[in-house]
DNA sequence: AGTATCTACAACCATTTGGTTGTACGTTAG
DNA sequence: CTAACGTACAACCAAATGGTTGTAGATACT
């Protein structure tokens, strides 16, 4: 179920990617694929290749992919990435889960602080 | 179960606190706490101010916080925060699912891709 | 008291980001 | 063929990032 050891440089693009307002919406919106660059470029008070350089960020991150379709590319989001990103934020929880079960820290934590 | 309605703010700040190498080692290293900052510097091959800037950046977006003890602060991660951010890629993930179960999509799926 | 330690913060600098406009090229429609 | 559309990409710009050094205030040690 584990899919990762992606590099470090591939989890910085991979946040870096998420920490936009804009992108997060291109991702959503792009889940049903279908959707071409000027498309999801009308949705949004900026210019076209200003969509289409979060396109190009998302796309480098490996959250979406552009297939041709005649003139058109089509984008779509990739899952699976998605889900590596949730992995890694589970691997922290699961760290502080382990961690703080030990007893040295039990014994320091407020009865009801232990959850 | 669902803690949101963070601000598209709050989230760049998240994602964008999460987007980094040393920052990232940073929240791992501070789950259990008891790490002074200096301490946590001591950690990194750059000067104190810049792991100093890091921590402000965590702290900003509510991944870690400082308690002081003498002259120290003590610099601990809030795993609550964490789970947001993980939280909001699951939501995605939901959007994915609850869309791709549409009658149109399974059509166009292989048998086996559905899950 | 005097010194060393830990932290905060300002100033500075190179690079990256996120936006713009303009140009060029492939593809579709008349 | 010509015109319109969708895309790619370069050049440019202001602002933010990520690092540095230096200064100053609190706290602890002897």
């Amino acid at each position: 179920m584990v899919v990762d050891t992606l590099s470090d440089e591939q989890v910085d693009l991979l946040f870096h990617a998420l920490a936009d307002a804009t992108r997060r919406d291109i991702v959503k919106r792009a889940i049903r694929g279908g959707h071409s660059v000027s498309d999801l470029a009308s949705g949004y008070a900026m210019s076209f290749a200003a969509v289409q350089k979060h396109v190009a960020v998302l796309e480098r991150a490996g959250l979406v992919t552009k297939t041709q379709n005649g003139r058109e590319r089509l984008v779509r989001t990739d899952i699976a990435t998605i889900n590596q990103a949730a992995e890694l934020l589970d691997e922290i929880e699961e760290l502080w889960r382990s961690r703080v079960s030990r007893m040295s820290d039990l014994l320091a934590l407020d009865p009801g602080e232990t959850q």
